[in-house]
DNA sequence: GTCATGATACAG
DNA sequence: TGTATCATGACC
């Protein structure tokens, strides 16, 4: 499967949400090879925009990998409990990412299993394999993503992404993003993007 | 639908 | 020291 190449970061987290969809995200981790297809995206646009951790140029320990180049992993904790994934866009000094939303499981079905449930794939209800990885948090379980890769060279061989099947075509739907009541006049930017009809998108209706 | 959960950031 | 958050699971 081909990696993809840092030159496909360099671009404004709006293009970078868009085209992230399709791809496989890759994971090694204790000899397993876990693999996801993203499905669903939200760009984060930086300085001007309200709902992003690095609005106003804010810049902490937390955010810092967002100013630096494209194609690294920017993973925060979320409510105290739960993992998200970024992937960094654009250039130096423009802090701008892309949430991964959702995943859909392609590989090691059985392992992303376990880590999730305990228990094998074969033994999970249906409601439970569409939750496997249908939302920002349990994608990170699922793939066993945590804070130990924060800052991963996706273009590396650890974490890292790369082309999916280029013969599957979809349409994209576009949305209002998830959660950031807070962002006041960004709430109704429509920079969220997924899949249509894919199961494992989190908010299918919105 | 409601609610508890808790690391991180920030205001004061 | 208090309050809010790019979410989820367990409840009703």
């Amino acid at each position: 499967m081909q990696k993809l190449k840092r030159n496909f970061y360099e671009k404004d987290s709006i293009t970078l949400a868009r085209e992230l969809l399709g791809k496989y995200i890759i994971h090694n981790i204790n000899g397993e090879e876990l693999i996801g297809k993203i499905v669903e995206t939200e760009a984060y646009m930086g300085p001007e925009d309200k709902a992003a951790h690095s609005y106003n140029n804010r810049r902490t320990p937390r955010t810092e990998i967002m100013y630096g180049p494209a194609g690294y992993a920017y993973i925060f904790r979320i409510y105290g409990m739960y993992n998200c994934m970024n992937v960094v866009a654009a250039h130096v000094d423009e802090p701008q990412a892309v949430l991964v939303r959702a995943i859909e499981p392609i590989s090691e079905l059985n392992k992303i299993s376990i880590r999730r449930y305990g228990k094998a794939y074969d033994e999970l209800k249906r409601s439970q394999i569409i939750s496997l990885s249908n939302g920002p948090g349990k994608l990170c379980l699922a793939l066993g993503i945590d804070m130990s890769n924060y800052g991963d060279d996706l273009c590396g061989d650890r974490l890292y992404i790369a082309e999916g099947n280029n013969d599957e075509k979809f349409d994209i739907v576009t949305s209002k993003r998830i959660n950031i009541d807070y962002a006041e006049e960004a709430i109704h930017y429509p920079w969220r993007f997924y899949i249509k009809g894919n199961k494992f998108v989190s908010k299918p209706h919105i």
